[in-house]
DNA sequence: TGTACATCAGTGAACGCGCGTTCACTGATGTAC
DNA sequence: TGTACATCAGTGAACGCGCGTTCACTGATGTAC
């Protein structure tokens, strides 16, 4: 009973030093963490943090992993939202949901897909599988729809030679059950819609394009249409 | 003459302090950028450094003033490398060398469009003619291609009605002399190829698509194809 | 040509600061008998 | 119920470090007469 009193404040504790990281990096740019910034901020002793998390180290890992986690959940829970039958539903709930996540979490989304952390590097076992989640979800509808019996027109119906081997090898080497052309068109989804994003949470496409969630869908609309994906 | 003498070797004494904060940036992460550090790989005292900037920050304005300066050159360079007739052949050199100056230049390209450096603001009287100078050079010549009678095909010839008002804005504001069309296809373009700059700088894009260079340049032809333009 | 002077890039010591991490410790709480 | 003991979250001092910036200075070089 007592052992798990005191393994709930210790979880509790887990969570608020890593709520107040969070903010931190929120306010002053995920390179300004510190264990004494946080130490300072929930008014406790730097020493006490070590109880909790093994270095600053550890402590960034633990964020990383709890960001990759929650954007994954989020794609997966927009997937949900719609109806199994209208897969192109959840395809768009998807793809919406990437934008706003990135948005509601820049500090989480920079860990992800921003500026490593000076002096930190990300351990590969952890990173890698929960991208392959995240990425898997949006693949896997694309797969779907493709399944359906859309005719991709061209250009994107032609994958480029010099990619095409690379995209065999990834879906081999990582387990996708789809074709190479749901893989291809989602790593080209992927990269046309990334670039908003990242322009939007630096604040260069704020000033141009003002209304950046319509902007976003208008060319995520665009984009499957593109793809012969009837919306 | 001894003056002029004294100028040059101070001109060039700033050009190595900036090289070797471009150097130190590229090996540990713009955050990481430092005074001592710069005095100690140029084996000088630190205090030496405040004979060529005020500051830090005055240093790194001037790190961002030339990347911005470089980079609006590169287009520039690319532009004229083909001839002026072949309008088309000017596009694509530029938009190449959007994502070759930011390969060769991954430091500066983040100085323009990464994270910012904790605790430094850009002034924007200088950051904001530079980038619309950078900007200027992709939808002028995108201006001139339409004016050459391409005719743009759906979903990309409808402008989002959001966003409309705010094309409109930009142009009068910042006194581009070309349509709200081209301005609308230079913002597409833009957003849809700086994605796959920034996966592959942060190395998301790399064991995927492995060569990038061939992706881009496939996803910059189809994109101008769906715009309608004959490659 | 020789000498007194001015210039100014660069130096070394020092300031106050925040950092990650270690160490021996305290003191409240729960456990065992 | 009362007492001795174990646990362990949290403390305060200290370590060595690098940081931006200031200050009074040195010493080589060029200038003026």
């Amino acid at each position: 009973m007592a052992r798990k009193r005191n393994e709930e404040l210790n979880e509790a504790t887990s969570l608020a030093i890593k709520d107040t990281a969070r903010r931190l990096m929120a306010e002053q740019g995920t390179a300004a963490l510190s264990i004494r910034g946080i130490a300072k901020a929930l008014d406790i002793s730097p020493p006490a943090l070590y109880h909790y998390f093994d270095s600053l180290d550890d402590l960034i890992t633990a964020l990383i992993t709890d960001a990759f986690n929650a954007f994954a959940d989020a794609l997966e829970i927009a997937r949900d939202s719609q109806p199994e039958t209208d897969v192109v539903g959840r395809l768009q709930a998807v793809l919406m949901a990437y934008r706003d996540w990135a948005v509601t979490h820049p500090v989480d989304f920079q860990l992800i897909y921003g500026n490593p952390i000076p002096g930190y590097v990300a351990p590969r076992e952890i990173t890698v599988p929960t991208v392959i989640r995240g990425f898997a979800v949006i693949v896997g509808l694309i797969e779907e729809v493709l399944q359906q019996g859309v005719i991709v027109p061209p250009p994107y119906n032609q994958i480029p030679p010099e990619t095409a081997a690379a995209l065999r090898a990834i879906i081999v080497r990582d387990g996708y059950p789809i074709s190479e052309l749901s893989m291809y068109l989602g790593i080209v989804g992927w990269t046309q819609l990334h670039g908003i994003i990242m322009l939007e949470l630096f604040h260069h496409l704020g000033p141009v394009v003002v209304d950046v969630e319509a902007y976003y869908r208008a060319q995520m609309v665009n984009m499957l249409q593109t793809f012969g994906v009837k919306t």
